[in-house]
DNA sequence: GTTAGCACTCAATCCCAAGGAGTGCTAACA
DNA sequence: TGTTAGCACTCCTTGGGATTGAGTGCTAAC
């Protein structure tokens, strides 16, 4: 048993199809002249009265057209949309200038995204929580400051001022990079535990409180990464789309926006229901942000081995259009899939 | 001669305190009323015409109130404001917490500010234009990857990753070192010529080649702290004043703040015309950025010393509550002023 | 110089009628 | 039995008055 036969499946896809493309409610007399079925606006009715009944679709009141419904659009996503094999040219060169800051990178993209979708985009960067220490280095920058230097197995650079009482000379932080770099070289965060830090402050001797700070940077990074950073683009084309654009919804979009600290709650649940290569379709109350509920919103992950991963994700109206959106997504993770892994094979 | 005798002032200012709170136009009857004048509606309307015809006020379209013009406003905020001595208590709070990372302090501040005053808050990390080197340093990261690590004056670190063909033995990089921070240390970008480059570059030897990579890092430095970085929060609180809330003029000035460079122009136009201690303010026509021209903008420059300096701005709509806006600003550029002042003595 | 009074203007609001898109239902048809 | 034409009905939208009310400018009197 089969809840929608063929010809109730064509109908829906017609109406969802024309409810894309305008936005207005549409009727039976618009199939019935717009498809290839030739039926009559009255079988319409009739097999629209059903798919109702059904939950697919909806009237915004009695006597106008009618709208997709979530399930609507989900059946849509789900099975009636046609693989599109679309070109996407741009991207690539906006990629290949300045690979080397990860940071412009994702921005750029960010931007492209948005503007070839006509919705918002966001994109993470990648969080490389289980990252590994590869190098670390001590530097006296002037009397009372060290710099701490930590580079990651995902060549990702952090560091910190550590102030001290006075200069350490320089034997002394020969031996603590030393030192360090030994103990600590190809540890993960979870790696560096209790026994490993005892150990080391006991070599270190007196400089035991530097080891400290020095642990308490490391920390630091790893943590920071945890509050990841979210780059946005185009949130001001919601405004676009009449349905998204009352006051009342567009600032509660917008604050989302902006506040990213909500956005993070979205990637970290992407990354938990990920089907790893698939591309998530939250439609309307499936999305995980309580202020999206009249959006949809697709997103994807990107892969950079080493547990490394991030999220992008393209938020509009619920009446976007799928094939575009997730077409991009797809051409755009496949790309950030390959910079990443270029650059690190560099 | 004063063009505005002591009633006709009172007047203007009565209306503009009005229209502030309001928004609304206002009438001859409401100052009437609600002013300690004691005057007819029917001098109060001889008076307004009176200002009118003087430019200070207008009508949207006959037999509506007055609102102010942007002459009006600039002649109340060149002359009928109080110095209001609030005191902004909150602020201090939220410095305290992690002065450490520079980025994070600005963010929290944009957010006070954006918070306290229901207006778009903007501010930008500081320039360190004519910074100065302090502490530069190669390491091996690993078999082809050096790590540059530079330290400024003002303790700002940036590092960059220079791809070698082959890793460099320890002495080598030692002498690198050395030659690298005697010869740059204490030199600004301008002071690093093509004298300094061939010299570096003829002790180097074989290596010039990373000599020269590690002097490109050093201009990226240098030149990406041009392109500064523009922190924003709030922007969707113009969405609450109607007049800027028409889809048009929102999607305008939304886009402007996305768009950071904009700002950045903003920017250079307040450090060019600072009054050094000045406050700036910019009504409507007078905001260097066309899409701001139905907005105020108040801007302030907050220093560091060493040629050091940010700028920090609010921009609502013209009916602003300046008095608010301008304590404000003036608390936080002494604190940050302070915050960066401590910071650097530590 | 100030004020009361009055006629006038004009945006905003409400109401109502007309129009039209679309539906559901029924009856007839193949 | 599935399809279709026809018709009554619903209800949003549009547009045109009419009404209201805030506010003005002007005049004449105090």
């Amino acid at each position: 048993m089969q809840e929608l036969d063929e010809r109730k499946t064509k109908i829906l896809n017609a109406i969802i199809r024309n409810y894309l493309d305008t936005g207005e409610p549409v009727g039976s007399r618009t199939i019935s002249k717009y498809s290839d079925l030739n039926l009559s606006s009255a079988t319409i009715r009739n097999e629209m009265s059903d798919l109702e009944e059904l939950g697919y679709i909806l009237q915004p009141h009695t006597s106008a057209g009618r709208i997709p419904s979530d399930k609507g659009y989900r059946f849509y996503v789900d099975n009636l949309m046609k693989e599109k094999n679309q070109e996407v040219t741009e991207m690539k060169e906006f990629m290949i200038e300045h690979t080397e800051r990860m940071e412009q990178v994702l921005k750029q993209m960010a931007k492209v995204l948005a503007a070839n979708t006509n919705y918002t985009a966001m994109i993470t960067a990648p969080s490389y929580h289980r990252n590994k220490v590869k190098f670390l280095q001590l530097s006296q920058v002037d009397d009372k400051q060290l710099l701490a230097v930590i580079v990651t197995e995902g060549n990702l650079v952090k560091n910190k001022m550590i102030s001290t009482r006075e200069a350490l000379d320089n034997e002394t932080l020969l031996k603590l990079n030393i030192l360090l770099n030994t103990s600590l070289n190809g540890l993960s965060a979870e790696e560096i535990n209790l026994g490993t830090i005892a150990r080391l402050k006991e070599q270190a001797g007196i400089h035991s409180n530097i080891v400290s700070d020095v642990l308490d940077a490391l920390a630091g990074v790893f943590q920071e990464d945890e509050e990841l950073e979210v780059y946005t683009s185009g949130t001001t084309n919601i405004l676009k789309y009449p349905e998204l654009n009352d006051s009342q919804k567009a600032s509660e979009l917008l604050n989302a926006f902006e506040e990213k600290k909500q956005l993070v709650t979205l990637v970290n649940e992407t990354l938990a229901s990920q089907e790893q290569t698939g591309i998530q379709v939250y439609i309307g109350d499936e999305s995980p942000i309580q202020n999206m509920k009249d959006c949809s919103l697709v997103t994807a992950t990107y892969q950079l081995g080493e547990g490394m991963q991030g999220t992008i994700g393209i938020i509009g109206p619920k009446r976007m259009d799928y094939e575009n959106v997730m077409d991009n997504l797809k051409t755009l993770k496949s790309q950030l899939d390959a910079v990443f892994h270029k650059n690190k094979e560099q």
